[in-house]
Formats: C-alpha cells, sequence, structure tokens
DNA sequence: GACTTGTTAACAATTACTTCA
DNA sequence: CATGAAGTAATTGTTAACAAG
C-alpha cells in the first residue's frame, strides 16, 4: 500500500522539485533505450526504411549519404590527423593486405575459408593507411577492394566456423572516425537492415559482421546504461518512500493521539470526510478522495514491476499527481482504529503543501 | 489451415583482447 | 615490467519471426 501511493508521492516530488529524477528518466527516453520500443523503432525502420537509410540502402554508399553524417559529425573524411594518427600508429586494423585484395566477389562477410583468414592478425603488422580513405573522398576505392578482401583480418562470423587457423582471436580496435561514424547512425537507427549493415560497412570499409557486432554491443551498451539510470531512479524513489512511510507513521500516531482528545468531526457524515489531494487536509468534497482513490489503490507489486514505466507516465502527466497517501491509508481496511465512520482530525499544518 | 523445417536476426551472457593507471 | 581494472570487439547459445515445403 504505502509502496503504491508513495510512488505516486515521489514522482510528485520529482516534479515538482526534483528535475534530476525528471533527467534521468528523460535521458532514457530520449536515448529510445527502452528495449520493447528501441526494438519496435528499429524493426519498423527496417520495414518501412526511413529516408536516408533508405536511400543509402538503394544506392549503396552513395557519396551524399556519406557526407551527411560526415558533416554531422564535424568529420573531415579523408583526415589528415587521422591519416597522420594512423602513420603514427603504424597499423590499420581494417586496412586490406595487398593479398587480400584481391579476392574478388566475396559478398558481405561470408568470407569463407578462402578468405586469407589470419592475414595481418596483429594489428601491428600492417602497413599502416587510413582506412576510411582515400581516393577522392575516401572509404570508396580503397575500402571497395579492402572490404571485399574482408578487411584481412580473420573472419568472424559465425559462416566462418571452419577458420580453424583463427584459434586465437585477435582482436582489431576501431579508429576513431569509425567509431564516430557507427555512433552517429546508431543515434538514428539503434538497427540495421542488412542492406543498412552492408552498406556501412561498405563505408567504413569493415566487414559487416563488424558493423552488426558493433551495433549489437552498442545496443548492449545502451541498456546497461539505461539500468543504471533506471536503478538510480529506484534508489532515489526508494529513499523517497522511506520517508514517506515514515511521516506517515508519524502522523498516524499523532492522529491516534488526537482521536480521543478532539472528536471534533463525530458530528459529520462519514461520506462527506475526504481527503484534499494537494495539500492532504480532511475535506468535505468526496470528490477529492475519488480522484485519488485510483491512483492510491494501484498495485504496489504492478509498480514495482515497472516503476520507470509507471514513472515516465507520470513525469509525462502534465497536470499535479499525488495519490493521496491519506486517502489510501483510510479507504483500504487495514486495521487501523480509525476508519471513515471514525472520522479523524486535520493532519497538522506544517504538512499542507 | 496446421505443422515441420530451415533461415535469419536479435539478444544475453560470456570470452578474449587492448589499453591504461 | 607486472598487474589488475575497464572498455570493448568478438563468440556462443537461445529465441522468435518468417517463408517454404
Amino acid at each position: 500500500m504505502e509502496l503504491g501511493l508513495s510512488l505516486g508521492d515521489a514522482v510528485t516530488v520529482a516534479d515538482g522539485g526534483r528535475p534530476e529524477l525528471v533527467l534521468g528518466l528523460g535521458v532514457g527516453v530520449g536515448a529510445g533505450a527502452r528495449r520493447g520500443e528501441e526494438d519496435e523503432r528499429g524493426r519498423r525502420e527496417d520495414v518501412v526504411g526511413a529516408g536516408r537509410w533508405a536511400a543509402m540502402a538503394a544506392a549503396s554508399p552513395e557519396p551524399s549519404v556519406r557526407l551527411s553524417l560526415v558533416s554531422s559529425l564535424g568529420l573531415h573524411w579523408p583526415s589528415e590527423t587521422a591519416r597522420s594518427e594512423a602513420a603514427a600508429r603504424g597499423f590499420d586494423v581494417n586496412r586490406a593486405p595487398s593479398v587480400a585484395a584481391g579476392a574478388p566477389g566475396m559478398e558481405d562477410d561470408e568470407e569463407g575459408p578462402g578468405a586469407a583468414p589470419a592475414l595481418s592478425s596483429s594489428p601491428n603488422d600492417s602497413g599502416g593507411s587510413f582506412p576510411l580513405d582515400l581516393s577522392g573522398h575516401g572509404l570508396r576505392g580503397h575500402a571497395e577492394a579492402a572490404a571485399q578482401g574482408g578487411g584481412g583480418e580473420r573472419s568472424s562470423s559465425r559462416a566462418s566456423d571452419d577458420d580453424e587457423s583463427a584459434s586465437a582471436r585477435k582482436k582489431l580496435r576501431l579508429s576513431k572516425e569509425q567509431s564516430a561514424f557507427l555512433e552517429e547512425s546508431f543515434k538514428e537507427h539503434s538497427t540495421l537492415n542488412p542492406k543498412q549493415k552492408v552498406a556501412l560497412a561498405k563505408q567504413l570499409n569493415l566487414r559487416p559482421r563488424q558493423v552488426e557486432v558493433w551495433f549489437q554491443n552498442r545496443r548492449a551498451r545502451t541498456k546497461l546504461k539505461q539500468t543504471e539510470v533506471d536503478c538510480e531512479y529506484l534508489k532515489r524513489c526508494c529513499e523517497t518512500l522511506t520517508e514517506e512511510n515514515r511521516r506517515l507513521h508519524k502522523e498516524l500516531a499523532e492522529l491516534r493521539a488526537l482521536k480521543t482528545a478532539r472528536p471534533f468531526y463525530m458530528h459529520l457524515p462519514a461520506t462527506t470526510l475526504s481527503m484534499c489531494p494537494s495539500c492532504e487536509r480532511v475535506a468535505s468534497n468526496p470528490a477529492a478522495a475519488s480522484t485519488s482513490a485510483p491512483a492510491a489503490a494501484t498495485s504496489p507489486a504492478a509498480a514495482a514491476a515497472a516503476p520507470t514505466a509507471a514513472a515516465r507516465t507520470a513525469v509525462a502527466s502534465p497536470e499535479p499527481h499525488r495519490p493521496s497517501s491519506f486517502a489510501a491509508l483510510f479507504a483500504a481496511p487495514r486495521g487501523f482504529p480509525l476508519t471513515a465512520a471514525q472520522p479523524r482530525p486535520p493532519p497538522p499544518a506544517s504538512n499542507c503543501l
């Protein structure tokens, strides 16, 4: 009981004076990180094919498509700094060795056993050309051949389970540019359809499998962060609930003490007594209690099961929403000595907001 | 139409590698 | 230099949706 009604209370507090709660929640919602929503959105987009992605998938990596991403990122794809950085590092994790470049007809990430496995398995042993360049606006010419060659490193696709030579998997490190590009793409679509995946992979000179894995891991990270946010929010809710519960118990004790001392309301009809949802004073308008009753009657189990959903709803609600804890307390038969037939005195004025 | 089977994609959990303090 | 922690690419197993037979 306390849980359900106090949850609403906590939300009200959040609305009123704890923007950080709302913020945390808002971040999650804004990020589209909720799994169901995310999945649905992603799958819808898979079907419908949203604007740029549709064009991207249809026309493969068109320069205009690529540039839109780049411009939004503020990246310069044949980046001199990146190139020099790559050169300084002395390796390019995705660079296709010249040997691998001669693997035409390789489709997607299905490199197969013959796709020059374990070529350049060490990130430090390759030449060091920037992967995202370069011909013209980068990515394309070199990427074409490189992508066909599977980037040179051993296949990580499940389709290449027979890649016996790659017993020890080597993990490449995506370049900052690649990561930023993927990140930017992820902001628009947290999931990819196959065409989008291939197009993106070609643009980034990665194997589609790598793009797929990146998105997969990225979704996992998003979910993890969202879980942390939710957890933090629940902690705060719990603290608020505890405090509210403590306060209610205190007030209840006071009311019990006052009960015998001040039989003030004894002459009033029980049905006219209700609780003002905003200030928690006893009022004579039954509508006040009735409006707050459904919220107060919300199942605590349900609130506990989907606290964030409830909170989101509450946050999104424009009107002040404060389930009357008193109404809840006195509405349900809980063995309290006070009932509707036993009118109660108003709470201390200090509780009125 | 109901059922089985194969394919595909997403996810969770985990492993393995890299980087850094 | 060794080491542990953190970050993350990659793998594995499971599940659901879908199409074809």
